[in-house]
DNA sequence: CACTTAACTCGC
DNA sequence: CGAGTTAAGTGC
């Protein structure tokens, strides 16, 4: 039989395509999935314009056959332009971003039929809610864009509790009642059941969830109807954004400042800004929304490349709780406490007229640093170059960076000395818990954590409870910034707001910035009128003024300036190399080399190499190159000659990270 | 000299 | 990426 060669692309890292055989006549186009044999194995491929960069003349005789062609849809030129634009923007292989687009490489398995999911069709007919003049307004100039527009980024830019999500809701139906798909991506998934609830109550059915702890079978029957075009909603996490939607028509951003979307493992990116391309390549709106702007949107905004709408009332008659700055330095609370008095003082009024708390504090465990007394010195991780943080609840000395984990009682395996004695120096959650316990011994206070939301049912139970009044305080991280809904909620503590800009995270302003606010919208969210009461050690910096007055303006405009003067992103093109190996002498020679091969310019400034906040990590040793361009600049192909120049020892990594969050 | 371990290649 | 090949290290 007449064979005819078509070129594949396989999920792994390879910046090429492999040629194989299928007959003639077999219908076969761009972007059908393919079951091709490779080395001993059989693995899915697509196939895809011939991008082989063969050194020699590939001989006719090393092609092989295909195993068969797919019999679900395929993947079309919206998705594979996709694919091919991130691939040249992150600088990973084409193999390595196709294999994001198949979500779990499992996608075919020989052994059952994939079943269809469960009906999870949208209900429009429901009566729609009643909406505020505001969001009425922004409801109608969103809709009437998607009538003359196809794509354009509108942000929403809403005060906490002004009601964002009811508005973009109007877009899901609106879009849904086109027969097209909507993705909304949420920073952190585990955080949606009240997200959930109110997505069942407008649309009468759940949306399809897709993130990292979805079961891989529920994801190949999800994954399957998204390519078929069968699904009309899918909520997901940064991964969702690269599942093959068949008709896409509207990507929604919540919480759109949020750092969690930026991807810093494999292919590093941020799926804000990718999401942004994705809608600019299928031709179709994307709508961001938070209640405090990166920088970046912000000043896309004022340039006027995105639109905006504008939601300034809170819900209901609350209003903006009183925030007031507790000067720890002044008065400092007593040794190896971490409250003031009129923290104690304010929480103890908060209880007796039945409301609750919420104590913020960044730290998870008990005490953030452990000190062996004996030997004066600092207990460190033994893969990391960082401290080991006691949790007191199970008894261990854990490392937040690798998971490193001991029992703190084998005293020996933890200092030298079987007789060494340790003390605890900063405070974590846990810490701050007993405090609260220690002062109001009746109360029912609860600790909320990424930890405690990863266990299946914990946080959600913590978070029902504490809805439904049963625990008075509650102790959080992160966690609680996020879009809760607490309406006896009137008190939130923010226990340590100090600043470290050292660590050279040049976002940590604005990092604070956004987690201070986000936690004091928390407070008086219904009815009730709410107090945040912030400790601090440095009460003059600027940002806890306009946190104090909610002037998210005058910080944005303090931040950019900064920003601006300092060469620093959006003004210029940063990108991060860093290099990782077991071998420090080896890396150190090979950062020599590199920096050597660099060709500095006045476009281009390469700066380093230095070490990284943490130089060794899960036991391997770093080093980090910046690169530094004006925004005009092709910074990918400055990297990419620069690294031509230069062959990777197959022991050492070069991780490429275009615009980094993270420089510590 | 066999046998484990680390170094390196290559796949249509 | 990862199975498979080769070179180097170790034990007796």
């Amino acid at each position: 039989m007449k064979k005819k060669i078509i070129n594949v692309l396989l999920p792994l890292p390879f910046n090429q395509t492999f040629h194989y055989l299928c007959n003639e006549k077999e219908k076969i186009k761009l972007g059908d999935f393919v079951l091709v044999p490779f080395k001993n194995k059989k693995i899915i491929g697509c196939v895809w314009e011939n991008i082989s960069r063969l050194k020699k003349k590939l001989p006719i005789t090393k092609i092989r056959s295909i195993e068969k062609k797919l019999n679900f849809s395929s993947l079309n030129k919206e998705n594979r332009d996709f694919i091919v634009w991130v691939s040249n923007y992150t600088m990973n292989s084409l193999g390595t971003v196709f294999k994001l687009c198949l979500g779990v490489k499992q996608i075919f398995n020989r052994k059952k039929n994939i079943e269809n999911i469960d009906d999870h069709f949208l209900d429009l007919s429901l009566k729609k809610p009643v909406l505020t003049k505001e969001q009425l307004i922004a409801k109608k100039y969103i809709l009437e864009k998607f009538n003359y527009k196809k794509f354009f980024t509108v942000v929403i830019d809403g005060v906490a509790g002004s009601g964002k999500t009811e508005v973009y809701f109007e877009a899901i139906s609106k879009c849904i009642s086109k027969k097209k798909q909507v993705l909304v991506l949420l920073p952190e998934i585990s955080m949606t059941a009240q997200w959930f609830d109110r997505f069942k109550k407008r649309f009468k059915t759940k949306p399809l969830l897709w993130h990292s702890d979805v079961k891989v079978s529920e994801k190949i029957k999800i994954w399957k109807s998204i390519i078929d075009g069968s699904t009309n909603v899918v909520v997901g996490a940064r991964s969702a954004l690269f599942l093959p939607f068949k008709n896409l028509g509207l990507i929604i951003i919540d919480e759109e400042h949020d750092q969690s979307f930026k991807q810093e493992e494999g292919v590093i990116y941020n799926a804000r800004d990718m999401a942004i391309v994705r809608a600019k390549l299928t031709n179709i709106p994307i709508i961001l929304c938070s209640a405090t702007l990166s920088i970046e949107t912000k000043l896309n905004v004022l340039e006027k490349k995105y639109e905006v709408v504008k939601l300034k009332k809170r819900y209901g008659k609350a209003g903006f709780p009183d925030v007031k700055i507790l000067d720890l330095a002044e008065n400092p609370p007593e040794k190896g406490k971490w409250l003031s008095d009129e923290v104690h003082k304010e929480l103890k009024n908060t209880i007796k007229s039945g409301n609750q708390a919420l104590f913020f504090l960044n730290r998870r465990g008990f005490a953030p640093y452990v000190y062996c007394k004996t030997c004066n010195k600092k207990i460190l991780c033994p893969n990391c170059d960082v401290g080991l943080v006691f949790h007191k609840k199970d008894n261990n000395l854990i490392c937040h960076h690798c998971g490193y984990k001991i029992l703190f009682k084998n005293k020996k395996r933890i200092c030298k000395n079987s007789d060494c004695s340790f003390y605890f120096y900063g405070p974590g959650v846990e810490r701050i818990s007993y405090e609260i316990k220690d002062n109001n011994k009746n109360l029912n206070v609860e600790i909320l954590t990424s930890d405690i939301m990863q266990k299946k049912d914990e946080g959600k139970d913590i978070l029902k409870k504490f809805e439904e009044e049963k625990i008075n305080v509650i102790v959080g991280t992160q966690i609680l910034a996020k879009g809760h809904h607490f309406p006896k909620l009137t008190l939130v503590v923010v226990v340590d707001a100090d600043f470290s800009f050292l660590g050279g995270d040049l976002r940590a302003a604005e990092k604070t910035f956004q987690l201070l606010t986000q936690v004091s919208g928390r407070s008086g969210r219904s009815t009730l009128s709410g107090k945040v009461l912030i400790q601090s050690l440095s009460v003059d910096n600027p940002i806890l003024n306009n946190i104090k007055k909610f002037d998210l303006n005058n910080f944005f405009l303090e931040e950019i300036n900064i920003r601006k003067e300092s060469g620093l992103p959006p003004f210029k093109k940063l990108s991060s190399l860093m290099v990782v190996s077991k071998n420090e002498k080896k890396l150190n020679n090979f950062c020599k080399k590199m920096k050597f091969e660099a060709q500095q310019s006045n476009d281009f400034e390469v700066l380093g190499p230095a070490p990284p906040f943490i130089s060794y990590l899960r036991g391997k040793h770093r080093k980090r190159f910046i690169v530094r361009c004006s925004k005009n600049k092709n910074i990918q192909k400055f990297i990419s000659d620069w690294l031509k120049k230069i062959k990777i020892p197959f022991d050492l990594k070069v991780s490429v990270d275009i615009d980094p969050y993270n420089f510590s």
